[in-house]
DNA sequence: CATGAATGAGGGTTCATTCAT
DNA sequence: GATGAATGAACCCTCATTCAT
């Protein structure tokens, strides 16, 4: 073992008929981790699932590992996308409004696929080469954003900040959709983290 | 394969030589755990590290996944008595000061075996039987509290607080203890998580 | 991979019952290869024509290779052993008695078990761990003799003679064994290498 | 998985391009062989290094095994061919320069491809059809001039001699290509061997 | 109660071969 | 003919669990 572990693609699907292939082999995985759990979803079922053989799906994905983190990405990817749309136009709005904006972006990012991330964040042995892409561009963009609107807040390390506000909203968001779904739909908890992230960062 | 998946204890040790096997058993599974990952941690070869025969680990075991659970509770159970035992003093105390306790006392709970909080949180398969056993202690034991001191508080919603509140402190905590301990030393982050949760709870 | 291949078998048996295990298994392999040839040697049947399960097969071999290494050296260390206690008697002996000896012990030990020696030259993808184990201490044997008689001896290099003698005599009696059964009946061949041997080696 | 094996190239090549697919396909099998050895020979890869598709490769080989049978058998070929041309020469010469230039012509045919040989000794699993092509043709050429030089021998029966010279000088050369290699070079091997040969072969 | 040999279902992965394009 | 995506039987190996001693 083996072996070194690859978590890339094996080959990049050029041809439709793979991109096909592909797309239904990520699809069946999905469904198999948030239908059956993770246990459930070795690669002959998920071959199965996805109606391919299993010889297919590793000619995409040289191990179940791989997989699996292709299927993380690609939900990571959906969710930093999100955000990023969502924020587009909010970049010269007061603060406030950024701010809750990008509350609303965390949630709505989060429901994407609540299921998927459940199962992604809480079952899924990670490998170091998967996990928090995401979180990682959800950073980047935050410090972005606070560096430039310095001079309105109140803490003074741009580090803590990122870490306290990415943490935080993430956190909040993420156990909102798994756990209180109720408190979403009425909109409450939007507001509610959104105040607790404005009267730590803005000065009063 | 088992059938059905008990997830308690099959007997409590009585005897002294039971809970010393136990105490074997558990502190091998932690150190695998800790050490080695959730794959390297089988049945087998928590019995050879613990120094007894897997019959005997199944004597006190039902299953795997009981014994795994066991040792979560066993580690909630320490962070919670930390938190408990350093809150107690400071009962009749200024809010401020309260939270800030709260706050380090969370840091601390968390620093009891990072390692392994780490594992049992990232790479173990959660039983819902086991989860959250400690986090809702810690839940009630905030939720006591912040109802007596209610009307120092700006938020209405009580279950909101608390949600709010007890996720952000957790997983600013639990996150600074994996991934930035160096923040943690300094006794910066634990005063800026301190600001985070008064800013939004207490009147100004 | 894992991972390093092991060779060496993972515990020596030293209960009875371990014993007739690792015994059945060895016995099962080398009559699976013998009879049906190495691709239908397979762990699986392995184990079943041993009466025994797969999992009892790598309690006491890490890996297929190291299994059939295990057989070669046994088959190996029985060959070894037939040729020691054959010239056991004939240290005094002048040496043309002892070459043909030699030659005799040989082919005595090639006939132990053709079928597996065959199989175990042919098929079996020798790792370097295992291989000439046998002829090794066979070299060593043949030299420690020829170094004795060296007077009597028209060669004067003695690495060369046991290079030549060593691999004649085992490439002729291989191949009478397996080949040209009926030349060895006769004893014909033996006859015949003793000769060729003797003439290059002493001086007339 | 095929039903039959055959071991027949399903086509002979008779155009340019067929003939320059089949002969890129040996080479790269021959590569892979000697540079990787025989587990990482899959049909897929040698098609890829090759730089055909595995398709083609099915055109002209009806399955791996003909495509190894092949191989060996060109590389049988070559080493036939070089000894006949070396012999042709001597077909009138002294027995003794005879038998030197056959032990000579017979460590130049092994010193072709070593490894290739090496590999296809030692891992190839050989097919009945394919072994010994090589070898009975080597048999065949020294039968014919040992029996016209019947007289000048020693020993009297011919297929004996055959099978002990041929095998002989067969094994010293094939050992020494790939273990002692260094003996090679001085000519003191090519000397050895013929004085064991002609110490057995020729009346004194 | 303890031991540890034994079990065997199940999972990841490979690769010779086929066949639609 | 050539291509290469697709197939799927088969293989090696693991590990939770059992049970005879």
């Amino acid at each position: 073992m083996p072996r070194k572990i690859l978590t890339k693609p094996r080959k990049l699907p050029r041809q439709e008929r793979s991109k096909v292939t592909v797309e239904a082999i990520l699809t069946a995985t999905a469904r198999i981790l948030t239908e059956e759990g993770y246990d459930k979803a070795n690669t002959n079922r998920i071959a199965e699932v996805a109606g391919v053989s299993v010889g297919s799906l590793y000619q995409y994905f040289p191990n179940k590992e791989s997989l699996i983190a292709a299927l993380a990405e690609h939900h990571a990817d959906e969710m930093v996308q999100l955000v990023e749309s969502h924020l587009k136009n909010l970049s010269n709005a007061p603060i406030q409004a950024v701010l809750h904006g990008l509350v609303r972006a965390a949630i709505l990012a989060h429901a994407v696929n609540p299921a998927l991330h459940k199962v992604l964040n809480e079952q899924v042995p990670r490998s170091d080469r998967m996990r928090q892409t995401a979180e990682a561009k959800m950073a980047a963009i935050l410090r972005a954003y606070l560096e430039k609107q310095r001079d309105q807040l109140q803490p003074q390390n741009l580090d803590l900040m990122v870490f306290i506000v990415g943490r935080t909203v993430e956190a909040l968001t993420h156990a909102a959709v798994i756990e209180q779904p109720e408190l979403l739909s009425s909109g409450q908890l939007e507001q509610e983290i959104t105040q607790l992230v404005l009267s730590y960062l803005v000065k009063p």
